[in-house]
This record gives structure tokens, C-alpha cells and sequence, in this order.
DNA sequence: CACAGTGTTCTAATTCTTTAGAATACGAGC
DNA sequence: GCTCGTATTCTAAAGAATTAGAACACTGTG
């Protein structure tokens, strides 16, 4: 069985998947009423989207009583994981340490930051001691 | 007078950047021949991606001679930057910290490559001792 | 049942991206 | 001057992304 492999989403539809996991399983207008926060966009719109977005198998209609709510059906986490993953190895061949290292050069950390990364990192080591 | 600003190259126009990149000022012949390498395109694709992209400012050409070569016009580097600061903004809150942590989170460097970017904290640490 | 509110589907226009054929131009060599 | 190789422009098609109007369906209320 072929995992169905949810297309990754376009920018238009990251802001309805960042809506929804705002705002959990939502209706229709709520959804509508989400993104009319910082856009116009008619709820017809919103309405193509999701079902468009249905067949990418980004979402999925849930029934509650008699009306239906959208939910996300990807993760932000596993959204993330994906565009990071098409920028590395599309632009850090495919390197993770040179793009971290090119935040670095581009001076975009504070030194707050700077600590709190090294301090992650120590963690990051200290976990990973004993196995592997 | 308003900044040309050049806009973002899309996903096959990152693929001539990098040909460009790699070759330096280039003929056409010898950016399709790039491409080809992975890919197959005719040449006066190539050609008319060219000439969009000079629009956009991506690319200029320069004359040598009797002939013609086609230059980049935005730097890898730059590129980069650009295409981070854009996934940090929808995706990290703005916060580059925020994605390195979830690269760490998930698994994304070796122990070598954790030790290597504890150093290069460190440099950067001493680096920035005196000033700021 | 009629009506109001909400949701859904159908349809289509618009814009952007990607692709490349056909025609044309131009310099080099015969 | 004619031909060949390379380059350029013109044109346009095909597909994806974005937007939304119009029409219809469904549910709950009086």
C-alpha cells in the first residue's frame, strides 16, 4: 500500500494549516474568520482550499453532532521537519551542520541565544551518552 | 526611487542559480549543458528562463567578446539567508533559535557534527568578547 | 413547511511557473 | 555572399495556485 505521501502544502495553505493548529478542529467560518484577522479572503475561498487540501490529505472533515469540523492532518512538528529538510538539501547540500553554521556566519543568534544552543547541545550529549 | 527588489527565484530558477554558481559567467550552451547533466531541458527553455530571471535581477549578462555569458546577480550566501529568513518567519515564530532547536529535536547532526557546532559557538563567543 | 444561517460543490477567471517550437539574428569560415 | 553554430526573441501551451460568484443542500426554528 503506497503511503498515501501528503504533498507538501503551498504558502497559501500553510496559513490555513497554521490556523488550524491554532485553533484545533474548526469550522468553516471559524477558519474564515482566523485568516481575516491579517487578509480578506471570502469564505467560498477558504471552502475551495480545505477541499482541495482534503484530496492532498492535509486535512480531513470530522462530524461533531450535525456539523463538520476541519482538522489538520499533519503536524507542525512533520511540517517543519519537511521544509527544512527540501531547504537543506536543496540550498546546504544537504548538511544540516552548514546551515546551522550559516546562522552563525549571518550573526543570527543573540548571545542569549548563543548560550542557550550550547546549553542544548550539552543536554543533547549527555542524553545520547549511554546509548547508540 | 524604489529598490528593484529582486524577487525570490522559484524552485527551477534555484536550479540555474546553482548552475551559475557552480560555473561562474557561463554561455547559455553551457548552463543547459549543466542542467542536462541531472535533467532534461532544451536549450531555449534555459534561454527563456534566462530572460525572466533578468527581469527579476537574478542574472545579467556580460559580454565577452563577440559572445554573450550569463551571470549571477544574487550570491549563494544571500540566497540562503533569504530563503531561511523566510522559513524562520512562517514556520519558527522569527526565532532562528527555534529551528536549530528542532533540528536538535530531531536528530539532525551526528556527535561529530554536535561537537563541531559547540566549537564553532565557542569561536563565536570569544569572537564577540570585546565588542557588542 | 418556509426561512435563515451555514456549508458545499460547481465553475471559472486570473496569475504564476515551466516548457519549448518557430523564426530570426549574428559572427565565423569557406 | 552563403552556411553553420549559437543565441535571442516571440509566441504560446499546459499545469499549478489562488480567488471567489452562483447555485444548491442541510439543519434548526417558528
Amino acid at each position: 500500500m503506497p503511503r498515501p505521501k501528503s504533498k507538501q502544502p503551498t504558502e497559501r495553505e500553510l496559513k490555513l494549516l497554521q490556523a488550524l493548529w491554532t485553533l484545533g478542529p474548526a469550522r468553516l467560518s471559524e477558519i474564515a474568520a482566523k485568516i481575516n484577522e491579517t487578509e480578506s479572503v471570502a469564505l467560498t475561498t477558504v471552502a475551495t482550499m480545505m477541499k482541495l487540501m482534503e484530496d492532498k490529505r492535509l486535512v480531513k472533515r470530522v462530524s461533531k453532532g450535525s456539523q463538520t469540523l476541519w482538522a489538520s492532518m499533519v503536524s507542525q512538528d512533520d511540517t517543519k521537519t519537511n521544509f527544512l529538510q527540501h531547504l537543506v538539501e536543496t540550498l546546504f547540500d544537504g548538511s544540516s551542520k552548514r546551515l546551522v553554521s550559516h546562522l552563525l556566519e549571518q550573526q543570527k543568534f543573540s548571545k542569549e541565544e548563543q548560550d542557550e544552543i550550547a546549553q542544548m547541545l550539552k543536554e543533547e550529549k549527555s542524553k545520547g551518552e549511554g546509548k547508540d
